[in-house]
DNA sequence: TATACAAAATGACGTAACGTCACTTTCAAG
DNA sequence: CTTGAAAGTGACGTTACGTCATTTTGTATA
């Protein structure tokens, strides 16, 4: 006969936890001393084990006693069932992951405006509940739409999509500063540089892009994280300046390559 | 003005909520009827969707009336936190994931008997607390160890691991019939089939493997899951029934070729 | 054997986020 | 003014124990 706090100390499972199981009849003491002490078995240790193991699969005390008690439990569905119940458990968490790391990306690009940055995730989620791949398709063909689905989507944790993030950062930041200043040419330089190494001789492609992303609207259709207005005009006016300034260098050297 | 039950329609979030997040101070109606009934404004439309979506992220409502309430929050620390939070659970969810399928296949190596196929997994679990990778270093050589990671673990879902479990389950079915039924023979024919299939040229990495099978104890100790020594027993009387089948139809015909 | 002290027992309250009664009061239309 | 719907408040139930507070029991020592 083992006391309860011998018990408790070989399952690595509390006093009270024991009692507890105790009093819903999940685990009765089999014998008592005379004061009302409660005396364990080795038979004991082993339910309890089991119960323990059970619990950890996610099944609750109530689910537990059902099982052990009823000789006939159809252990297959159950489990089958506990798994299905654990994998959806698992969709869920990796919905609120991507929506984590889209609103942790979000505030980055907000400069800091944890605000907008979560009032754009709601509209971008309510805007999802109703999305029809209409848009998608009247705009993008299919070869489009596969390189679409390689746009950074603000919720990825790769370096690349990364990089984006900072740089859309960056490009708020310095918008103060005028769409010719050399930092901003930098960032675009680099941005011009990056969607090259992408989408290389999709010009077309990154053109339509482009068009899409010039509407918050659209943008919002398709999923993309809403970029405001005034930064869409900023970079548009960034991208014509660092235009003007490769055809000033080529047009000082003579040559005329772009079109 | 808006009454309480507009409210829950338009943000499908039921009254009772409402009426409880007023009363933890969480959402408080801006004003009252004269008799008492809460009347809200479209701030508190967009509060309440700020808050739906910090939920739908795993924050507690008492954790959201901090975060709202104090304009210093620390959103990119407590961000990450809560990030790092919800990978933790995706860890332990897997884990359960795992166990759930390891038991779903003892079960039917077992025969249907759920105890035994607890039992196992327990001993295995505890095992596996204080398993070093000694022994695995001293029987088997590096190339061997990779070759190991690729022995189904009972916890797979491809095809290939759910056949060996039921090749498994059918030998032990099959048992009376004794190592040279033709039922059985067909089943070792396969096995080693998929064994050939897997493990090609690697005769001493098999061999070795065998002897560690042969082991409970050790096979306990390398994270396999333990095969009762009755069934192991009667796996290598079929085998042998098996070569000696293969050597008598060879020597039949003329021919002698295995070792 | 009396005493002291550890260990056990019991009972009660608290936790999170509401759902679900039960009962009363208010609102708005006819 | 009545009436039925909607709103209000209050209380209990849920899960799996942790954490007191208080009392009783077991056991070792003087």
């Amino acid at each position: 006969m083992i006391h309860i706090k011998e018990v408790a100390k070989q399952t690595d499972i509390s006093v009270r936890t024991l009692r507890y199981y105790d009093q819903i009849g999940l685990l009765t003491a089999p014998a008592k001393t005379e004061g009302g002490h409660r005396l364990y078995t080795e038979e004991e240790l082993k339910r309890l084990q089991y119960i323990h193991f059970l619990k950890g699969m996610g099944y609750s005390l109530k689910e537990i006693k059902k099982m052990l008690s009823d000789p006939n439990w159809n252990w297959r569905d159950s489990l089958n069932n506990q798994l299905a119940c654990i994998l959806e458990e698992q969709q869920r968490l990796k919905r609120m992951e991507s929506s984590l790391r889209e609103l942790i990306h979000g505030i980055v690009v907000e400069g800091g405006d944890e605000q907008a940055a979560v009032q754009k995730l709601i509209q971008l989620s309510q805007q999802y509940k109703k999305r029809s791949p209409s848009l998608e398709q009247s705009i993008f063909s299919k070869r489009e739409r596969e390189l679409l689905a390689r746009v950074p989507k603000m919720n990825g944790e790769d370096p690349d999509t990364m990089e984006w993030i900072a740089l859309l950062g960056q490009l708020k930041q310095h918008m103060k500063d005028g769409p010719d200043s050399p930092k901003v040419q930098s960032i675009v330089r680099r941005m011009l540089e990056k969607q090259a190494e992408e989408f290389e001789d999709e010009n077309e492609f990154i053109d339509k892009l482009w068009e899409v992303r010039k509407s918050p609207q659209q943008s919002e259709l398709l999923g993309l994280y809403p970029i405001e207005q005034e930064l869409l005009d900023f970079m548009e006016q960034a991208y014509e300046a660092h235009m003007v300034l490769l055809q000033g260098r080529l047009g000082g050297k003579g040559e005329y390559r772009e079109s």
